[in-house]
RNA sequence: GGCCCCGUAGCGCAGUUGGUUAGCGCGCCGCCCUGUCACGGCGGAGGCCGCGGGUUCGAGUCCCGUCGGGGUCGCCA
C-alpha cells in the first residue's frame, strides 16, 4: 500500500507518528498562510495542515492526494467533537497531486441535496458522499450476514445460468439473440426457479445463491429491469423448516442495525390479512383496521351499499376536515380506480354528517359509531362494491390515514407472515385486467405453477378454495419475502396444469425438463426468495431501491451512466441473427 | 398503457394578473487572508427558461404536442 494509515483511522494515539495518507480533498479552507484540507478516504476524514501556501493554493475539491506529516494534537480550542478525529490533525511535510479533478457536475457534500438523474450519470461521484457510499457497504454486510446463517446450515451456493430458455412464468422476458442459432433465442431468468428444483432433484438438498433476476416489466418505485433476489431451497422440509431459517436470517439481518427481531414472527391467514387490512401485505405499525359492515347495512335503503361487500376504516380526527380536504380524498380515491370514497363526519355531540348520512335510516346512524368504532370528531371512509377491489381501496386508505395523521409509527418494526394463500385464482380477473394468464383454463396459479395445494385430494374439484402451502415474509407493508412448498410428484403437476387449462403437449414443450426430472425420485421440497434490495433498502432507511444498487437504471429502463441501452450496428445486427426465423419449424 | 407532479446557470431553487436588462444561494475563475472545520472578504464569468408549434403588440409565465425524470393505477407467478 502505499498509504500507512487510514485517514479516518487516527486518534489520539498515534500524536507524533509520522504517517503516509491517500484520499480525496473534501474541503479546503485556505487562509492564505496555513490551508486546512479535508482528506477522505474510505475510513473517513481527517484535517490535513498545510503551511506552503503555493502547494495549497492550487489544491481544489476532489483532486486525489498523497500526504506524508505527522500526526499532532489539536490545540486546546481547535479540536473538532463532530469529527472521530478531531482530536488530532496531519501535519503536511509532502503533498502529492496522484490525479486532480475537474469542476464537479455537482457537489459532493452531504449538505447538498442533488437531484437524483444527475447523480446516477455521475454515480461514481455520487457514491464518494458518505450516505450512498455506506448503503453499498451495508449492502455488502447484509450478504455476508445472510451468507453466515447459511453456511451454518450446510447450503451451498450454486450458481445458475443467465441464458436460459423462455419459460411462461408471468412476466415479460429479456430476449438475448443466439448467434449460433438464428432465429433462436435465449431469455434471461426472470428467477432461478426452475433450476433450483432441478438442484433439489440433483440431491444438493440446500442451495442458495444470490441471484439476479431480470424482468421486462414497466416500472415503479420498488422495481428494477435487473433486480436481486436472495433465493433459496431445501429438500424434505415442510412451511415450518422455512419459515424458520426465513426468520434467523432476517433476525441476522436486522441485527446488523442494532435490531433485536422478536421470533418466531406472528403468522396470519391471506384471508384474515384481505379481511382485517385489505391487503395480502398487511402493515402492523399501525391499528385502524377494516370493519365490515355489510351486514349491518343488509336492510339498507341507500342503493351504494346494497353491495356485495361494504366495509369501513375510522380517521381519527376526520371529522374536522375542511371540505376541501374531503375533496381531495374523493380524487385520490378516483386515482385508484374508485368511484369516490363514502365517507360520515362523527360530530362532536354525535351528529352524522356528510352526503352517506342523508341515505341512511336512523337506525343505521344510531349504531353506526359503536360499529365501527369511531368516536366523536372522527371520520368514517366505506368502500362498497366488489369485496376484492372495495377492500384494497379501504385498505389503502388505511395507510394513507396513516401517513397523514401520524398513526404509522415510522420508527417500529413490524414482521409477519403470511400463509394460507389461496392456489387459484380465476382467470377471468387476471384476464379483464389485459393479463395474460398462463395457460388458457379458468384458473391461473396465484403464486407459481409449481407450488404444492395443501389438499392433494380436492384442490381440482373446487380450485377456488384450494389453499396452497405458501407464504409471504411482510415487513413494515412490503411483501420482503415469498415462497412454497413445491409439488415434487409428476402427478400432481399434470393436474395442476389440468386445472389451468395447460395441454400436456403445452406443458412438455415449456416445463419438459422439469416434469422429466420429477419423474427419477423427485424429493419433497420448498424454498423462499427474498427481494435482496428491497430487503436492503429497509436496512439502509431509504426509501428507494435504487439508492441500493450501485448502478442502478432510470424508470424508462435507461442506464444514465452508460447510456444504454443503445442502437447495435447493421453488422451486429446480422451477426446476432436478430431477423432471421427461426430453421426448425414452429408450432405456433 | 391511464392519471398526477416536475424540467429556469455546473448544482439546489425563486420568478406576481403575460410587460422592459430573468434573479438568489452554493459551486466555478481571479485576487486577498496564519487556526479554519459547510472558514471569511473583494471582484468576475456563466442562461436556446427541456424541445416544437400556437395565442398575443409582447410568453419563462397561457394553450396544444413532444421528450426526459419522479410517483401512482394497470402490469409485475
Amino acid at each position: 500500500m502505499i498509504r500507512t494509515h487510514g485517514s479516518g483511522t487516527l486518534r489520539a494515539e498515534h500524536v507524533g507518528q509520522t504517517v503516509t495518507l491517500t484520499g480525496w480533498v473534501a474541503n479546503r479552507r485556505d487562509h492564505g498562510g496555513v490551508a486546512f484540507i479535508d482528506l477522505r478516504d474510505a475510513s473517513g476524514v481527517v484535517q490535513v495542515v498545510i503551511r506552503d501556501e503555493t502547494v495549497a493554493h492550487s489544491l481544489r475539491a476532489e483532486f486525489c492526494l498523497k500526504v506524508v506529516g505527522e500526526v499532532i494534537a489539536r490545540l486546546e480550542g481547535n479540536a473538532n467533537p463532530n469529527l472521530p478525529t478531531g482530536e488530532i490533525e496531519v501535519v503536511a511535510s509532502e503533498v502529492e497531486v496522484l490525479s486532480a479533478a475537474a469542476p464537479l457536475p455537482f457537489p459532493i457534500s452531504d449538505h447538498v441535496d442533488v437531484g437524483e438523474e444527475v447523480r446516477l450519470k455521475h454515480r461514481y461521484l455520487d457514491l464518494r458522499r458518505t450516505a450512498p457510499g455506506n448503503a453499498l457497504r451495508l449492502r455488502s454486510q447484509v450478504n455476508k450476514a445472510a451468507r453466515d446463517v447459511l453456511a451454518a446450515h450446510d447450503f451451498i451456493e450454486v450458481e445458475t445460468p443467465t441464458l436460459t430458455r423462455s419459460t411462461p412464468e408471468g412476466a415479460r422476458d429479456f430476449l438475448v439473440p443466439a448467434r449460433l442459432q438464428p432465429g433462436s433465442w435465449y431469455a434471461l431468468p426472470q428467477s432461478p426457479q426452475l433450476f433450483k428444483q432441478l438442484l433439489m432433484v440433483a440431491g444438493l438438498e440446500r442451495y442458495y445463491q444470490i441471484a439476479r433476476c431480470y424482468r421486462d416489466e414497466d416500472f415503479r418505485a420498488d422495481r428494477q429491469p435487473e433486480f436481486t433476489q436472495l433465493d433459496i431451497e431445501m429438500s424434505f422440509v415442510t412451511q415450518d423448516d422455512v419459515i424458520a431459517l426465513g426468520e434467523e436470517i432476517a433476525a441476522a439481518l436486522w441485527r446488523l442495525i442494532g435490531v433485536e427481531l422478536p421470533v418466531p414472527f406472528p403468522r396470519m391467514t391471506y384471508a384474515e390479512a384481505m379481511a382485517r387490512f385489505g391487503s395480502d401485505k398487511p402493515d402492523l405499525r399501525m391499528g385502524q383496521e377494516l370493519v365490515d359492515c355489510t351486514d349491518y347495512f343488509k336492510d339498507t335503503p341507500f342503493r351504494v351499499f346494497q353491495a356485495p361487500y361494504v366495509g369501513a376504516v375510522v380517521m381519527p380526527g376526520g371529522a374536522g376536515q375542511p371540505r376541501k380536504q374531503l375533496d381531495a380524498w374523493q380524487e385520490w380515491a378516483k386515482q385508484r380506480g374508485a368511484r369516490g370514497l363514502a365517507y360520515v363526519l362523527i360530530q362532536e355531540d354525535g351528529e352524522l354528517t356528510g352526503p352517506v348520512a342523508k341515505n341512511i335510516t336512523d337506525e343505521e346512524k344510531a349504531g353506526l359509531a359503536a360499529h365501527v368504532g369511531a368516536q366523536p370528531g372522527d371520520c368514517v371512509f366505506f368502500g362498497a362494491g366488489a369485496v376484492k377491489s372495495s377492500r384494497a381501496l379501504l385498505g389503502a386508505a388505511r395507510l394513507e390515514i396513516g401517513r397523514r395523521t401520524g398513526l404509522l409509527d415510522e420508527e417500529a418494526w413490524s414482521f409477519l407472515w403470511v400463509v394460507d394463500a389461496p392456489l387459484f385464482e380465476p382467470a377471468d380477473d387476471a384476464t379483464a385486467a389485459g393479463d395474460v394468464a398462463v395457460g388458457a383454463g379458468a384458473w391461473t396459479a396465484v403464486h407459481h405453477a409449481f407450488t404444492s395445494p395443501q389438499d392433494l385430494e380436492s384442490f381440482d374439484s373446487d380450485p377456488g378454495n384450494a389453499l396452497a402451502w405458501a407464504y409471504d415474509m411482510v415487513c413494515n407493508g412490503n411483501e420482503i419475502g415469498g415462497g412454497s412448498i413445491r409439488i415434487h410428484r409428476e402427478d400432481i403437476q399434470k393436474r395442476v396444469f389440468e386445472v389451468m387449462g395447460i395441454a400436456e403437449a403445452e406443458a412438455e414443450e415449456k416445463f419438459g425438463f422439469l416434469l422429466e426430472a420429477f419423474k427419477y425420485g423427485a424429493p419433497p421440497h420448498g424454498g423462499i426468495a427474498f427481494g435482496w434490495d428491497r430487503v436492503t433498502a429497509l436496512l439502509a432507511g431509504t426509501d428507494s431501491i435504487r439508492d441500493v444498487i450501485a448502478f442502478p437504471k432510470t424508470g424508462g429502463g435507461y442506464d444514465p451512466l452508460t447510456a444504454a441501452p443503445a442502437p447495435i450496428t447493421p453488422e451486429q445486427r446480422k451477426e446476432a441473427g436478430v431477423d432471421a426465423a427461426p430453421a426448425e419449424k414452429s408450432d405456433s
